[in-house]
DNA sequence: GCCCAGGTGAAGC
DNA sequence: GCTTCACATGGG
């Protein structure tokens, strides 16, 4: 199908692997079913990902010796059972477990992540695809792909989006998060915040210095902690997990924002994120 | 037309 | 303090 020379494939194995659950869980934006597999780009590269009876397999359009960026980014060195034995015991969370078992959290680049959920503000999972689609389109950096595929780009760099005017940000569909994600580019390109060394930090302190960029509030700051910085119980909660929350453990009542929070924090254990992943994904497609 | 979408921040009780 | 509302845009 696509002529590749020997050294841009790698498999690796590993169990409990559910790669469409992990890129369409709305944690990543770019990934593109093709064929058997995904598309998609990971940094500087374009990679197609699949999984076989063997386990992981990848390819990418230039011939690699280093593959560790691409592990990182899977994090296929966790072991899944470690994770998924710390959950609480209760029904609902291990009804989550039973469906979605396989379900991953990535390690995504920070500004890629930030800038994503910057985007991702009232708007559908397909149609944040849609707008950062666009965006990598019109400002990213052209990538190297093999022949026969489509175009894709790099997401593009915060100082090549500080540069533009809020205008040419509008142009990308994004509507009243253009301002927002023009503050958070020149934030980072100017060096006002560094996202290097917010992962330093403990979880409040991260989450303070990325809620004082505009647009950014405790869920897209909590989203970001765990996508892409991997604090194990950031908690991103949205009005799926508001839904799940009070439908599953507090039988549908009415419940403050605030308690939601704090029984998040108590209840679900030293992967809380995780947890979180699994319940959103759950809810998601239960009735589907 | 109306309502909602992996929210946020400002304004009104 | 907590609740309500505007904010662009697209789809059901």
């Amino acid at each position: 199908m696509i002529p590749t020379p020997p050294n841009s494939h790698i498999t690796r194995t590993i169990s409990d692997y559910d790669l469409e659950a992990t890129l369409t869980s709305g944690q990543a934006f770019r990934w593109m079913k093709s064929g058997a597999g995904w598309e998609g780009v990971i940094g500087s590269h374009w990679v197609y990902l699949q999984s076989s009876h063997q386990g992981l397999q990848a390819q990418t359009a230039q011939p690699a010796t280093d593959w560790s960026w691409l592990w990182h980014y899977l994090q296929a060195d966790l072991e899944l059972d470690k994770v998924l034995t710390s959950f609480p015991p209760d029904p609902p969370m291990q009804a989550a477990v039973q469906a979605c078992r396989g379900l991953r959290l990535l390690r995504q680049d920070p500004w890629e992540c930030l800038a994503s959920f910057i985007l991702s503000a009232t708007k559908q999972i397909v149609q944040i695809e849609q707008i950062v689609a666009t965006l990598c389109a019109c400002y990213g950096r052209p990538l190297k792909t093999p022949p026969g595929t489509r175009s894709w780009h790099a997401f593009p760099t915060p100082e090549r989006l500080a540069g533009c005017s809020e205008t040419d940000l509008l142009a990308c569909k994004m509507g009243f998060r253009a301002p927002r994600l023009l503050a958070a580019a020149q934030a980072v390109s100017s060096g006002r915040i560094n996202l290097a060394e917010i992962g330093h930090y403990p979880l409040a302190e991260a989450e303070s210095r990325l809620t004082h960029l505009p647009g950014v509030g405790p869920k897209i700051a909590q989203c970001v902690l765990l996508f892409a910085y991997g604090y194990p119980t950031a908690f991103p909660i949205d009005v799926w997990i508001q839904r799940a929350l009070r439908e599953l453990y507090f039988s549908g009542r009415k419940v403050s924002p605030i308690s939601l929070r704090e029984f998040a924090s108590s209840h679900f254990g030293p992967n809380a994120g995780y947890a979180q992943q699994y319940l959103f994904h759950y809810m998601r497609h239960r009735s589907t």
